[in-house]
DNA sequence: TTCTATATATAAGAATCCTATATGTAAGGG
DNA sequence: CCCTTACATATAGGATTCTTATATATAGAA
């Protein structure tokens, strides 16, 4: 699994990609950013309740609480229309980093 | 350029790819990562010093005091091998990194 | 001598991750 | 009925790595 101090500022992205393809509770977020990613990014709860938090207060999720059929209580997310327009310009900052590490990783030695 | 929260934790990868290249004082290192990326990843002194130590400290690089034909002082890194021995798993991990964030933001939408 | 570029250094604070801990419900097996 | 596992959210305390601001000092040009 991908180090803390390599994936650090991911779980942004994460979570907004992961919820453009639809709403989700907490809990199970972790869970298809683990399945989607093959295991290699991760994030423990603990890491995504107050992101989850920080992101509602900047407008880009909104959360409700529902209840499942199960009866169980869970707070469900989903990404307000803010949150799509952030998407892009954040994706687009992700792939100048990448290219801007390819070129130092590059320079002088294949 | 690429703002903090993105960037975070590139910076060990940024000087064990530059100072691969040759030997390197802090201040002229800060430059070529700039200029190798373009001016797309840029790190004040006051965060790479620090780095440079912890890095020292961890026997990735190793730093010499010299003086310059202008009789400057200043503190010369360079990689050792434990540094080298770093540097590919490193780079491995953020191709990873990449890999899976690919993967996050294309699922269901192209 | 004053301004700019060079060069290193530290302090205080913000952001985002970690582990550990707490609480509680639902479902299934013994 | 009780015990364990899976589900679900929450907070505390700590580590790391950035930020801005500040300090010191030399070299060269105007």
């Amino acid at each position: 699994m991908i180090g803390s101090g390599v994936k650090r500022g991911t779980a942004e992205l994460a979570v907004l990609s992961v919820l453009r393809d639809g709403p989700l509770h907490g809990y199970e977020l972790a869970r298809r950013i683990e399945q989607q990613t093959d295991g290699a990014l991760r994030f423990t709860l603990a890491a995504l309740y107050p992101m989850l938090y920080r992101m509602e207060q900047q407008r880009w999720i909104r959360g409700s609480w529902e209840t499942s059929a199960s009866g169980r209580r869970r707070r469900c997310y989903r990404v307000t229309p803010a949150g799509k327009k952030k998407l892009s310009p954040l994706r687009r900052e992700w792939a100048e980093l990448f290219r801007a590490l390819h070129r130092l990783t590059k320079v002088a030695h294949g």
